[in-house]
DNA sequence: TTTATTTACGTAACCGTTTTCGTAAAATGG
DNA sequence: CCATTTTACGAAAACGGTTACGTAAATAAA
């Protein structure tokens, strides 16, 4: 219980506490037999440095941040799990924190990293965010930001995404393939660029096929289980009721397909679905789902390595190492014709 | 960029800094105008107190750290989410580590804790750890350790727990009440007491139900997916195939229905399904699936709060704090006597 | 009025490491 | 053999807060 230090060290060894120091991080200052020494020494006493007296020092962490709306998602999930494996390869911690959608909390978050708390920050930002200058503040105070999935447009740093664009568009194009004439799009944020720019593929997909599209094809969800579920379950009482689905993020799944079964619509023949999923169950829903399957571990992973880059090299340009790594249509019952 | 530090308030004030840190958290020792300027000046500049500082001389982080064998699975989402929310409230930040069930990491990631990186610890240890040294070591430190889930029956501590036992006793009777006459339970360890209490709850579950138990009755996965699909291939294509099978965690389900599918056995017809499982997607699996509910967020938060508790009074007595909260038996169709 | 206490602040030590700078002694060079 | 460089180490100043202790002035008590 009582602490060793390096001054223990010092005092057991009959040297000073700058050996020591010096003598632990190998230095070529001191001699080989007195390394020796030293090291042994602090095996022996199971010395560990102070974590906090090195990094007062150092004015260095080693320790990253990941800000998250949440983690009950198997993106997220997976996210984490990249970002976790690069970081503990790298000598790298992370703390984790969630805003819950809420941008105040956000903010607040964001501001604590001024106390040099961390190194750097990976984060995805909440649906509900407009206002970025809590993020360049940072920025300002020296510390690297890079956005993943949830990123904002305006910040100059690196962004790590999925081809969004182009999935709405394959999304799109795969229900009007699959027979479709009115297709929903159940989107999440109208101020996220990542929902925008699926809408938009989405939209741009209704345009190529010649397909009529009216704004109200977009519907806008909110972080509300309850509110959705009404939301959907209107959607799919209208008399011009929608042959296709496409929900823009997995927790949206379970509700369509809930209100498909309360209310007797087959999925597929009544209404073809597909989801932005990573869901490992996909292949064994009722029917099973097709997906648009982010590369979220490699997303996690990417965002991570690209932030180490920086931590390594004070001046290096965020800007430039922004990455698109493409998702993957996976097609299965959810939109497969009938009798094919 | 140039760092803001007390000193600078201090000079523009033209009082001391200890005048300032007295100021700032608000001692009765300095006069309520000055705390009213020094408060004033701090939010002009932007003024972020330093961590690391702080920290050294208050030997004290106002971090916890989790330490998981993985965050792929719903149960450790939703715990974390449990965790975060405690801590957030608490004013205190979550450091994450994932083991991947591999003891060495473990062993690894609890001795940095010696540096004074966190206060305290929760932790769901690694399938494959049996030597739990490392822990009580640290807890010798005087670093207090939480148990949640996959807890360490012998180290003197709290220890969050679901009723395990119970569970496993529950899901074999449900079995045997459907009709089920042999039925296999997918173990993931043999050195987990989690695993191990659901096992010997399905294994008494058959005594109380005159059925004979044979040890072959309990099936033991790893953690390699490949391995546990040839394994339940393997389960599912003997002679005396069960008709039964409780899946002791959630990431086994979707190979139990995958191979089910491949060689054309139906779910509940040829065989009923039980799975300990937080998905969300269980009511739309096909067939929707009867699962154990564990309370994943509740345990996370309970064992956050407790681990707040010894941090706040030094004296605390964890061992009396262990805590069992209840899992729920949701019956679906995958246990389903067909024609009923 | 004198003494005791409170109020409001300053001084300086301290937390444990890192790092700059200085310096004997030893090694090298001419 | 003397000048110069190298080697191996120590002294001490940071890093930025916190806090025990000291103290002058103001107030209260006697």
């Amino acid at each position: 219980m009582n602490t060793i230090t390096i001054k223990t060290l010092a005092e057991k060894l009959q040297v000073s506490v700058a050996t020591v120091s010096k003598a632990l991080k190998d230095s070529h200052e001191i001699s080989i037999e007195t390394k020796e020494r030293v090291r042994k020494m602090a095996i022996a006493l199971n010395y560990v440095p102070n974590l906090y007296a090195s990094s007062l020092r150092k004015r260095k962490s080693n320790t990253i941040a990941v800000v998250l709306p949440e983690v009950a998602d198997s993106y997220f999930s997976l996210a984490i799990n990249g970002i976790e494996s690069i970081a503990q390869k790298k000598g790298y911690h992370v703390l984790i924190y969630l805003t819950h959608e809420n941008h105040q909390k956000q903010e607040a978050i964001l501001n604590d990293f001024k106390s040099g708390r961390v190194d750097g920050v990976l984060m995805s930002t909440t649906a509900e965010t407009t206002d970025y200058s809590h993020v360049r503040e940072l920025q300002n105070s020296g510390i690297p930001v890079v956005f993943f999935d949830r990123v904002c447009e305006d910040i100059e740093t690196a962004k790590i995404t999925t081809n969004d664009f182009e999935c709405g568009h394959l999304a799109g194009k795969h229900l009007v393939q699959q027979g479709c004439k009115k297709i929903a799009f159940l989107s999440i944020s109208s101020s996220l660029s990542m929902s925008n720019k699926r809408a938009e593929g989405f939209h741009r997909a209704l345009e190529d096929e010649h397909i009529k599209y009216k704004p109200t094809d977009i519907v806008n969800c909110k972080n509300d289980e309850q509110y959705n579920q009404a939301l959907i379950k209107k959607l799919l009482l209208k008399k011009q009721r929608p042959d296709g689905i496409i929900a823009s993020v997995e927790k949206l799944t379970t509700s369509v397909y809930l209100i498909c079964k309360e209310l007797g619509l087959a999925i597929p023949g009544d209404i073809k679905v597909v989801s932005f999923s990573n869901q490992v169950s996909a292949p064994i829903l009722n029917p099973s789902l097709t997906t648009i399957t982010q590369p979220a571990f490699d997303m996690g992973a990417i965002a991570a390595t690209i932030l180490f880059k920086a931590l390594a090299k004070p001046g290096f340009n965020l800007k430039k190492e922004s990455v698109v790594i493409p998702s993957q249509l996976v097609e299965r019952d959810s939109t497969r014709v009938e009798g094919r």
